[in-house]
RNA sequence: GCCUUGGUAGCUCAGUGGAUAGAGCACUUCUCUCCUAAAGAAGGUGUCGGAGGUUCGAUUCCUCUCCAGGGCACCA
């Protein structure tokens, strides 16, 4: 009996009581979602307890614990229930029978993977844009944070039936790539460095780079200062680019587009009109464009935006925004039902306007688009700033603190939170941290496996009603809940609350651990106990294993 | 000024209208001849920033307010 099952089987109950009263019983129309069950902090309180009779007895037409009276006769004739009681208000507080509820173990080994998807987000199409750093440097620690945040709200996603596109944008057109080349082309010549330049170290790299692949750049520079520049700049590019992708492949995070905004630019070959060309008309169709100031404006105060955007500006030149709009489109195009944003708090700007284009191209801004703004993230107290220069690239915290503490300190967080992380903390391979915690927990139900296969102990019996021990109860309690955790975990789009539960999870098996033994004492016969006992311990495994998955932490298993 | 996100234990922070508001750390004690002590057990901690309101019930929702971060371009 899972809780899901539980929540249905009650949302039936529920019906039938306001059928029975001569009700229709769409007119209160329960769901599961409704009847959800929740896992009481005291364990006085049963297995799980409803609060269903308190919220509906006034739609019903009565008062809450008269109809708890009446549903608790109810759910105690369902299979797999031992008891049901009233309690407070109108609590209905539900045990379950220990084969019932120790079934959950089975199930759990021999779903395995698998265990944890549901079916939430079936159908939906959604495409996710994280990171879209420029590529004029390394990628820093607020990069950091929105790629770890990002690759494991898909990864969420995609557990809860949804089809998902890892996007990043790359702001490869502009005036910023310009300054970018500059940078490193005085960087490769040797000279000062232009006013306005990068100030990060990085570019002096580059610049060597540069001068190594391009040997003849200095004749070509006192020749032909334009091409050198050019070359410089799209090599420069490339190198930056490679970096960037390569790091975040040994961060565990992987795009499945790289999309450059001169696509949105770039006429067709036969002079066809560019992406952004054709979205201004596609947007005046919708009747969103107007004139004003020999500027073309889009109309996005329509939609809630605080201004009106300029999408040409008076000297015939697109905006930033009309690349944005261009790129939003694509992403139409390509069939996607939702489009989230991951975006800094630097940006939260952009929320009204982004909206705006949405809905001036026809979407509905409600369920088409989301935009999720995270707050900034300090290491140590200082904050970083690749502009300023003074950065700590990702490549240096991968280093210094490796990509599955990293991973999962940046995920153990909502993204709205601001956070500040002590670095020695995350480093330290002690109980303190928490990614040490879950992954010691996980290493250990390994090795009990190990010590089990030693002693002869298989999983050829398994006798769920033996599953009695208190944290027997509240271990396999645990593991119930996972899935719904994880559907709840896509649907608000908070991949922390996986990391939160493996914690608790950790916790309960470490005490199971330390009361309930898989192999027994010195000559103790192995008992069908003993044989139960493993496939909880390994189910325990399998469920810390696929939770540290959907963070992209990797679960080994030996510490 | 306007928009936005925070304010919860000494610290870092969880908490999708429910029961006595939680976890880790820090502090004090215990527990390894026996599956990994990177663990477990015990000990106390709060004007949930403040004031109103909605509700059977508010840390959670609404309004106002105080404090802090971020944002308000025909920049990219």
């Amino acid at each position: 009996m899972t809780p899901q099952e539980l929540a249905h089987a009650l949302a039936q109950i529920l019906a039938a009581n306001f059928a029975a009263r001569g009700g229709d019983a769409a007119e209160i129309a329960v769901t599961e979602q409704d009847t959800q069950l929740e896992r009481p902090k005291n364990r006085e309180h049963g297995d799980w307890a409803s609060n269903v009779a308190m919220k509906f007895a006034k739609r019903i037409g009565t008062n809450p614990r008269a109809l708890a009276e009446e549903l608790v006769v109810e759910i105690e004739k369902i299979d797999g229930v031992a008891k049901a009681e009233i309690a407070g208000p109108g609590f209905m507080n539900i045990t379950l029978d220990a084969a019932s509820a120790g079934e959950t173990a089975r199930r759990v080994v021999e779903q395995g993977a698998d265990y944890g998807r549901n079916d939430v987000l079936a159908g939906q199409r959604i495409n996710l844009e994280f990171v879209s750093a420029n590529p004029t440097g390394p990628l820093h620690m607020g990069h950091t944070r929105w790629a770890a945040l990002g690759d494991s709200t898909a990864r969420v996603l995609r557990a809860s039936g949804a089809e998902v596109t890892n996007e990043y944008y790359i702001n490869d057109a502009g005036s910023q790539m310009n300054k970018f080349g500059r940078s490193v082309l005085a960087a490769a010549l040797g000279e000062e460095a232009p006013e306005d330049a990068y100030p990060g170290e990085y570019i002096q790299t580059l610049g060597a780079q540069v001068r190594e692949q391009l040997p003849n750049l200095a004749e070509l520079a006192a020749e032909d200062r334009d091409a050198a520049l050019e070359q410089t700049q799209e090599l420069a590019y490339q190198l930056q680019l490679a970096e960037i992708k390569d790091s975040l492949e040994r961060f565990n995070v992987h795009f499945d587009v790289y999309f450059s905004e001169r696509t949105l630019h770039a006429k067709g070959e036969n002079g066809e009109p560019s992406p952004i060309e054709l979205s201004i008309d596609r947007l005046r169709e919708q009747g969103h464009v107007f004139e004003e100031d020999d500027a073309i404006w889009v109309r996005t105060t329509d939609f809630g935006d605080d201004k009106d955007r300029v999408f040409t500006r008076g000297n015939g030149i697109y905006t930033y925004f009309a690349a944005d709009a261009a790129y939003y489109l694509s992403k139409m195009d390509r069939g996607f039902t939702e489009k989230i944003y991951l975006l800094g708090a630097d940006h939260h700007g952009y929320i009204g306007r982004l909206t705006a284009i949405a809905g001036a191209a026809g979407d509905n801004i409600e369920t088409d688009i989301t935009v999720l703004i995270g707050q900034m993230v300090n290491l140590d107290g200082a904050k970083l700033s690749k502009r300023a220069g003074n950065i700590i690239e990702l490549t240096d915290l991968l280093e210094w603190l490796g990509a599955d503490a990293l991973r999962y300190w940046l995920a153990r967080y909502p993204a709205d939170s601001p956070l500040s992380l002590d670095g020695e903390k995350v480093r330290s391979r002690t109980n303190d941290n928490p990614v040490f915690y879950v992954q010691y927990a996980h290493a250990r139900t390994c090795a009990v496996d190990r010590n089990a296969e030693a002693a002869g102990i298989t999983r050829e019996a398994f006798a769920p009603e033996l599953l009695t021990h208190e944290t027997e109860t509240d271990l396999l309690g645990k593991l119930q809940q996972y899935p719904g955790i994880v559907a709840g975990a896509a649907e608000l789009r908070e991949p922390h609350r996986i990391a939160r539960f493996l914690e608790e999870l950790a916790a309960v098996y470490h005490r199971w651990y330390d009361n309930c033994r898989v192999i027994p004492l010195g000559e103790e016969p192995v008992t069908d106990l003993h044989r139960t006992r493993l496939w909880l311990n390994d189910a325990a495994g399998q469920v810390l294993r696929n939770g540290l998955d959907l963070l992209g932490v990797s679960a080994p298993e030996r510490l």
